[in-house]
DNA sequence: ATATGTGCAAACTCTTTGCATGGAG
DNA sequence: CTCCATGCAAAGAGTTTGCACATAT
């Protein structure tokens, strides 16, 4: 079980590095895609195994968008939501929250947290 | 390539049974589970060729919950959210839709459609 | 020096596909 | 009787794990 992760290794610094750049969630391809710019020799189990223990760290924060995979971002960030272009698959933060929501759940159901997720065509694929 | 599925087998109706009966969105295995007691030796290939056929045939509509997998659930249904329990893992159905959600997208963004999903626990496991 | 992280390959889960057989029409 | 749908098993995508070797400390 890796959950640690207390070595400051090249393959985490480019990994760490290729959030710290991105404006917006990244999947796990994006992720080995951008750190084998730095470190070509990276493997795909370090990708994962990185972003779980950075999870656990509370450094990044996991992304499930429906119909997109899971990604993940900088977990610093205040609460927002995504938005998923159907035509370049990338995601997008969508910044605010609507209060309204929480409130729509069916009596004697304890709501606990929400997901709002658009999609569309982002800017440059319209 | 299968898309048409024009013959009325056991199976098939077992299968739409299953989601006759259901009060909510279901997943491949608890379609397989439910179909089976009436055709035990229904096998899962013949679930999602069948799914995906009814949806095709816009009988069923395809839910992909954050955190929970693709479920399916009869189209015939209003617009509407869902409620993953984080316990026993069932989808539940929300009714309304919170007409604000849309207007959230980034200028530029052009946003076709979107998702809710509230989390926590549900009436049963509370 | 030594224990931890990496890279590879195999294992796993969920879903799709190829093919011979069973059954709807 | 003729094809189409089924069931099985193998193949794919995405993710996790076991193990020998490399390396940060």
């Amino acid at each position: 079980m890796t959950t640690s992760m207390q070595r400051d290794t090249r393959q985490r610094r480019a990994i760490r590095r290729a959030f710290e750049r991105a404006a917006r969630p990244l999947s796990p391809d994006e992720v080995l895609e951008q750190a084998r710019r730095l470190v070509p020799s990276l493997g795909r189990a370090t990708v994962y195994r990185n972003v779980k223990s950075l999870q656990v760290e509370g450094w990044l924060s996991e992304v499930d968008i429906p119909g997109g995979g899971l990604r993940y971002e900088l977990a610093e960030r205040p609460p927002h939501h995504y938005f998923l272009c159907r035509v370049c698959k990338q995601a997008f933060d969508v910044p605010g929250c609507p209060e309204c929501v929480e409130t729509l759940g069916p009596p004697g159901f304890e709501a606990e947290g929400h997901e709002v997720t658009l999609h569309g065509r982002c800017a440059d694929c319209v």
